[in-house]
DNA sequence: AGGCTGTACTG
DNA sequence: CAGTACA
DNA sequence: GCCT
C-alpha cells in the first residue's frame, strides 16, 4: 500500500488530485483482499500485478515489458517469491487489473502527462532502469516492446544512479550479444511531434530491420544502387546541375538533392531493383525542409508498417520518422507549384544574403510545403489550401496569389536585376566569406570572385587565411563528390587510421550517410577510447597530410578537423574529421548525419533546462537532454 | 514584442 | 565579440 | 517571414 502513497505525494500539488488518487489506491487494495485465492496466485502476486499495470498503464508499454522493468528496480524477482510463473503474473494483471487501472486513467492525475513529474515519480522508485542519457525514463519499456515485437530482444538496466560514461560502458558491454545497436528516445514524443506537424512517422527500414535482427545493419547497405547506377550513364547531371542552378549562399553552400531517397525507395519496393529515379538536380535547398512541415497527405499511407498503430496513435495515422520524410513529389507535375517556389526561393536567397535568415526561414518553409502539395495551385481558391495550415501568412499568401495570376512576382524580379544581390551570391560561395564580408568586399568595388583574385594580388590583407584558401579552390569546392570517390576516400582514411592505431575505427556520416547521390563535403567520424584518440586523432591527420591528401588546413580545433583533401587527378573537396569517444558515439553520430535541417527541428523539441547527466554529451546538442525526443542514433557494441 | 537550434573556431 | 562554420 |  505505501507505494501508492508515495505515488501521491509524487503527483502534483492539488491536494483534490491526491486525495482521489488515495482513495482510488485504497479501493484497488480492498479489492485485493477481497479476492478469492486461485492456485499458486496469492495476494502479494497480486500487488505485484498491480503495481505491474500502473507502470505499463503509466509508460504506456506492454505489461510484459513493465516486468522487466520491475525486475531491475526490485532487489528480488517478484515472481520469484511464491511459485507464480511469469505467465500466471500476466494472466492476472490482464484478468484482474488492467481494466480497472486503465478505467481509473491514472494518467491524469499526473498533470504534465509525460513530463517532469512522471519522470520524477518513476525515478523515485527506480522504475526508470536506462541511462537516462539515452532514453527517456518514462520510455525505456516502450522501447523494449519495440525490439520485441521486431523479434528481438532487449534488456534494461537500473541506471538511476549511474553517470553517463558508465552507463554507456556497461550498455557496450552488457548488450552486445544481443542488442548491440539502437540508441533511441521517445518514439512517442516524435510520433506525437509528427502527428502535430502532420507528418508521417516511421522508422526508417535499417532500423526495423536493426531491430528485427538486434544488430545494427549499417545504413549504407540500403544505399549500394547509387553506386552502381550513377557511374556510367548519367554521370554529368550533377556537374551541370552546379552551374545552372541558382546557388544559395552560407551557410550550406551548394544546392543539394533531396532527403535520401534511396531510403525510401527500397522501403517501397525493397527487394526489386527499383529505380533509383533520379531527382532532377533543378531542386533547391529549400527542399529539405520539407521533411518535417509536410503536408498532410502523404504518398506513404500505403505502406506504413504494422506497428505503428500501437504506438498509441487513437487514430491508425501512418507514421513515419521525422528523419525520413520524403520531400518533392518529383516529376513536373505541378507547373504552377513548381514556379511559385521558384519565385520565393528566389526571395529567399536574397533574404538569406543579408542579416535577415528568420526571414528566410519563413519562406524555406513555404516552398517546402508548397512542394510537398500533391495538387496544383492554379486558382486564387486554391491557395486557400495553403493558407488554412501553419507557415503561410498574410504577406506569403499575397505574393502566392500575385504568381497564381500573374505569373510574375515582382519581387523576385527586382531582387535578379539586382546587380548587388548576385554579386554577394557569388562570394559567398567562397568557404569563409559569408554575407557581411561579401557586403565589405562589394564596398570596395569587389564584385565578383575574379575580382576578388585580382585584388587580392595587390592586397593579401583583404581575406584571412581560411577565406584565401577557400578562394583558391573556389571552382572545386563548387563541386559536388560522388559517392564513389567519397567511398575511396572512406577507404583511405580507414587504411590509415588502422595504421595509426588499430583499435580507432572510422564512420562517414553526413549526407553520405543518408544516402545522397553526391555529397558537398565528407563528414567522418573517427571512433576510438578518449585516451587513443588524444594522440591518434593528431596522427592520422599528420599522416594524411603526409600522403599529401590534405592539401590545406582550414581549422584544427579539439577533436574537430576542417580542411581539404584531394586525390591525384580529381578536384579538391571539403573533408571534417571528428574524433568522438566511444561514450559520445551514438550522439556524435545522430548530429552529423542531420541533416541540419532535421537537427533543427531535433533540437528545437528538446528542452533546454533539463539537467545534463553529463557534460561531455552536450557537446552534441542534441543530447543535452534525456527526456526529449528523438530518434535513432546508432550504437555499435564493437 | 520577441523568438526562431546549439556549439565551436578564427581573428 | 562578430562572423563564419558544422550537423 | 510566421507564430505565440
Amino acid at each position: 500500500m505505501e507505494i501508492f502513497h508515495h505515488l501521491a505525494s509524487s503527483l502534483l500539488d492539488p491536494s483534490e488530485n491526491k486525495a482521489r488518487f488515495v482513495d482510488h489506491c485504497h479501493a484497488l487494495h480492498s479489492r485485493v483482499l477481497k479476492l478469492p485465492s486461485r492456485s499458486g496466485v496469492n495476494n502479494s502476486h497480486r500487488f505485484v500485478a498491480l503495481a505491474l499495470c500502473v507502470c505499463s498503464h503509466l509508460c504506456g508499454a506492454s505489461i510484459d515489458s513493465a516486468f522487466c522493468v520491475l525486475q531491475t528496480m526490485a532487489p528480488s524477482d517478484p515472481s520469484a517469491e511464491g511459485a507464480c510463473s511469469r505467465e500466471q503474473l500476466a494472466q492476472v494483471c490482464k484478468t484482474e487489473w488492467l481494466p480497472a487501472v486503465n478505467e481509473l486513467n491514472l494518467k491524469k492525475f499526473c498533470n504534465d502527462g509525460e513530463g517532469a513529474k512522471l519522470r520524477r515519480l518513476f525515478h523515485d522508485y527506480y522504475i526508470a532502469f536506462v541511462p537516462s542519457i539515452l532514453f527517456s525514463h518514462s520510455r525505456a519499456a516502450l522501447l523494449l516492446d519495440l525490439v520485441r515485437e521486431n523479434g528481438g530482444e532487449g534488456k534494461v538496466f537500473a541506471a538511476s544512479e549511474m553517470g553517463f560514461r558508465e552507463a554507456s560502458t556497461l550498455i557496450r558491454e552488457k548488450t552486445s550479444p544481443f542488442c548491440n545497436a539502437i540508441v533511441c528516445a521517445d518514439v512517442n514524443l516524435i510520433c506525437k511531434y509528427s502527428t502535430s506537424y502532420q507528418l508521417d512517422a516511421r522508422p526508417p527500414k535499417w532500423l526495423r530491420d536493426s531491430l528485427r535482427d538486434c544488430r545494427i545493419k549499417h545504413p549504407s547497405l540500403y544505399v549500394k544502387k547509387y553506386e552502381e547506377k550513377n557511374c556510367s550513364p548519367a554521370k554529368r547531371k550533377p556537374h551541370e546541375a552546379n552551374i545552372s542552378c541558382i546557388h544559395l549562399p552560407s551557410p550550406t553552400k551548394r544546392p543539394r538533392s533531396t532527403v535520401a531517397k534511396v531510403l525510401t525507395a527500397e522501403m517501397v519496393k525493397p527487394a526489386k531493383d527499383h529505380n533509383p529515379s533520379f531527382r532532377s538536380p533543378r531542386e533547391k535547398e529549400g527542399a529539405e525542409a520539407d521533411e518535417f512541415r509536410g503536408q498532410a497527405s502523404s504518398p506513404l499511407s500505403s505502406r506504413r508498417g504494422e506497428r505503428d498503430s500501437k504506438l498509441e496513435q487513437p487514430s491508425a495515422k501512418p507514421l513515419s520518422w521525422a528523419c525520413e520524410i520524403r520531400t518533392s513529389f518529383s516529376g513536373g507535375d505541378f507547373p504552377m507549384n513548381e514556379k511559385i517556389c521558384e519565385l520565393l526561393g528566389v526571395v529567399q536567397e536574397s533574404c538569406l544574403m543579408k542579416k535577415d535568415q528568420f526571414r528566410a526561414t519563413g519562406y524555406q518553409r513555404a516552398i517546402a510545403r508548397i512542394r510537398a502539395l500533391r495538387q496544383d495551385i492554379t486558382t486564387v481558391d486554391d491557395v486557400a489550401v495553403l493558407t488554412s495550415g501553419k507557415g503561410i501568412g498574410t504577406k506569403l499568401e499575397r505574393k502566392i496569389i500575385e504568381i497564381v495570376k500573374t505569373g510574375r512576382l515582382l519581387q523576385a524580379e527586382n531582387v535578379l536585376e539586382n546587380a548587388e544581390g548576385t554579386a554577394v551570391r557569388q562570394l559567398c560561395n567562397v568557404w569563409g566569406i559569408g554575407p557581411v564580408k561579401a557586403l565589405h568586399l562589394i564596398a570596395q568595388g569587389i564584385k565578383s570572385v575574379t575580382q576578388l583574385r585580382d585584388a587580392v594580388r595587390h592586397d593579401s590583407q583583404i581575406l584571412d587565411r581560411n577565406q584565401k584558401i577557400g578562394l583558391r579552390h573556389y571552382e572545386d569546392l563548387l563541386l559536388r563528390i560522388p559517392r564513389r570517390h567519397v567511398a575511396e576516400l572512406e577507404k583511405f582514411v580507414r587504411m590509415v587510421v588502422k595504421s595509426v592505431d588499430q583499435s580507432l575505427d572510422i564512420t562517414v556520416a553526413g549526407s553520405y550517410l543518408r544516402g545522397k547521390k553526391d555529397c558537398g563535403d565528407v563528414d567522418i567520424l573517427i571512433c576510438g577510447s578518449s585516451e587513443q584518440l588524444r594522440f591518434g586523432f593528431v596522427k592520422v591527420v599528420k599522416e594524411m597530410r603526409k600522403k599529401g591528401v590534405l592539401t590545406d588546413d582550414l581549422t584544427i580545433g579539439q577533436g574537430k578537423y576542417f580542411g581539404i583533401f584531394r586525390f591525384p587527378g580529381r578536384p579538391h573537396a571539403r573533408v571534417d574529421l571528428f574524433a568522438v569517444p566511444h561514450e559520445e558515439y551514438p550522439f556524435a553520430l545522430l548530429t552529423y548525419t542531420g541533416s541540419a535541417i532535421f537537427n533543427r527541428y531535433v533540437n528545437s523539441k528538446v528542452d533546454p533546462n533539463c539537467e545534463s547527466v553529463d557534460g561531455n554529451c552536450n557537446r552534441h546538442p542534441i543530447f543535452g537532454d534525456t527526456n526529449t525526443c528523438l530518434l535513432v542514433a546508432i550504437y555499435e557494441g564493437r
